[in-house]
DNA sequence: TATGAATGAGCATTCATTCAT
DNA sequence: GATGAATGAATGCTCATTCAT
């Protein structure tokens, strides 16, 4: 196992570990063990218990968001089919991933660590709103939209998303949201909201 | 100070220092101190650490839940002005409070306590979801809207205030969200979306 | 056993540990165990590993030192009488006690604590070389000595009492000094070395 | 870089880094960066930590003690001007130069390696005692001095250096002790006490 | 009942030592 | 021989819980 491997290792057990217990919650023996590696490795890698934590976001975040980036740059169709791409990537991308149990980490320990929660701002959902806005934006200029809300409120736009991951980590086990279905819902009730029609 | 008292004083820091620290997080130290009380004493009230959460979640709950169940059954507008009531509600009962506290707390440490998320889903959660499903339905029944997703996904309806919430728990501190403005223009987008045609 | 008592044993386990390993190599698992307390205990009386240390020093030096100021001041005899007296109370309360751990400790550990080896210089050194110029010069002033040496110098008069101390502490197993006799050599040779005549 | 080499590289980092932290509190990176090899490097060089403490001890004593041997041993003057020579020899070959911090290394941690106290009293301390010792009987024999004291407790002649070395360890800074005029004082009363006259 | 000192298991972190390269 | 990443036992400190007063 070489060194970037073994970081790998360890951020996969971290992910884990944390997700599972919270942060202070979490033993980094468990991560240790998880990742397969001894206690003392882990500082080898990581100055403290905090900065693998802060290693956790700095590394699952770039890959999905560049690729949605990328996504819907070169896309060519409508803003419905825009929004369409936008939930799939995070169905496929977010949902039942490791990035899901970040967005849960993400809300539970944001208000305890402000400037990995000002990181995450800058690098994650600042982004992740610019990219909805720029497709609003898009489909008010083409005139395939009328309201400007989801230009002015992107958050509109990704709040199911964040309440579905949140629902399944809470009450997933008993009650699932079908979160296909739910998202899908969500688009219908938005399009029309933003006042989309058909051309 | 007598026994009811007390317990609520030890309620109320143990919610302020839940809140600021997570479960794991907090000290019972700091809530004895917060409260005015001897540590011990926090024993003779809630079995442990636990208890003390657990007492926390159900003490907070009944008293906004009820209240806007009866505001909303008595209320004799239109699906317009329910919702704009609703949201009110939101706006002054959650937002801001300690309860605004204890949903960021329920996210956060709600996939720690399954049995805590099940008495949360079924007290609360349920609940709400029935009022808004009950308002949807009574619009749909008057023809005052037309789509059936808030009766199907109640769920829509919410996530925003939730988003709000969490949002300005992460970074209210640089960029806050301005929750009113935020829910106004969700009320718009939804009312839009729902089909609502002024009668 | 009450709070003081406690703390006395703590104090008296510290000594002995520390004196056994010094700072670094004492362990404070030791300290609780040879005071018949739990660990936790001794963070209710210190703040951490070197306040411990610190009330150590704190602890076992003024009764001493008080006992030998006010015994010198009162006392009418001549200077030699005088340095017997000194190196009395030092072969009586020092060498041979604890005190004298404590002070094998502080040259071990002086120069990694430079406000402890502060304290121990304005609070013990300095008053200690005082008493002594106080004895030289008084002397002097009855022309019982015609050398101001160890009024200029009065380390040279405590210096063998330092060298029997550390002396006995490293070769004492398999080549002890007499300190008794050690001292008194020094007294002579001090006494004759200073000018010294019966009068 | 030699394997000759590399050893004194190691063992003169080792006598800063032990100095500067005493044995337990010593770290073996440390002494490793400072030699400027890799920490399995040392271990090429020393079974383990103790015996590098060892290898310290025993590297810096044999040139100092047989110089002075030597210097002593040949020289012609009275024991005054020899006298002088041992405090010169001090004064240059010790005190301000890494035999110094050994000194005080080993009141520190000797009384936690017996077996070393045990050699450095074999090697350096009773080989020191002995050339005052010798010095001390020469006097006698001239009739140079009169008293025996230096013969039966040559220590008294040298408590004064090993005073000075601790004193300056650990209130150098802020009470520095003028080791030269230090030393020519006892010398003055030393000599004086031991019947000196000038023949 | 209320108190808060005492307890001791638990955890983050360090560092002497090993060993594959 | 030399390296330095890996190891894991050891240790300072914390904090939920207990209990004598």
């Amino acid at each position: 196992m070489d060194k970037v491997e073994r970081r790998r290792a360890i951020l996969a057990a971290a992910l884990t570990v944390f997700a599972g217990h919270g942060f202070a919650g979490a033993r980094l023996d468990d991560v240790a063990r998880e990742a397969g590696v001894a206690k003392g490795t882990l500082y080898l890698h990581f100055a403290d218990k905090e900065a693998l934590f802060r290693g956790l976001v700095e590394q699952n975040i770039a890959p999905v968001l560049a690729d949605a980036d990328a996504a819907i740059a070169r896309f060519p169709g409508t803003t419905g089919d825009l929004i369409d791409l936008l939930i799939a990537i995070l169905v496929e991308r977010v949902i039942g991933t490791p990035a899901e149990a970040l967005v849960r980490l993400m809300i539970a320990e944001g208000p305890r660590f402000p400037e990995l929660a000002a990181y995450y701002h800058r690098e994650v959902v600042s982004r992740a709103l610019g990219i909805v806005r720029a497709i609003a934006q898009r489909g008010l200029d083409r005139g395939e939209i009328t309201s400007d809300i989801a230009v002015r409120f992107p958050q509109l736009v990704i709040s199911p998303a964040v309440v579905a991951v949140v629902w399944n980590g809470m009450f997933g086990a008993f009650d699932p949201l079908d979160v296909r279905a739910f998202l899908s819902a969500h688009r219908d009730l938005l399009l029309r909201g933003l006042g989309w029609r058909d051309t």
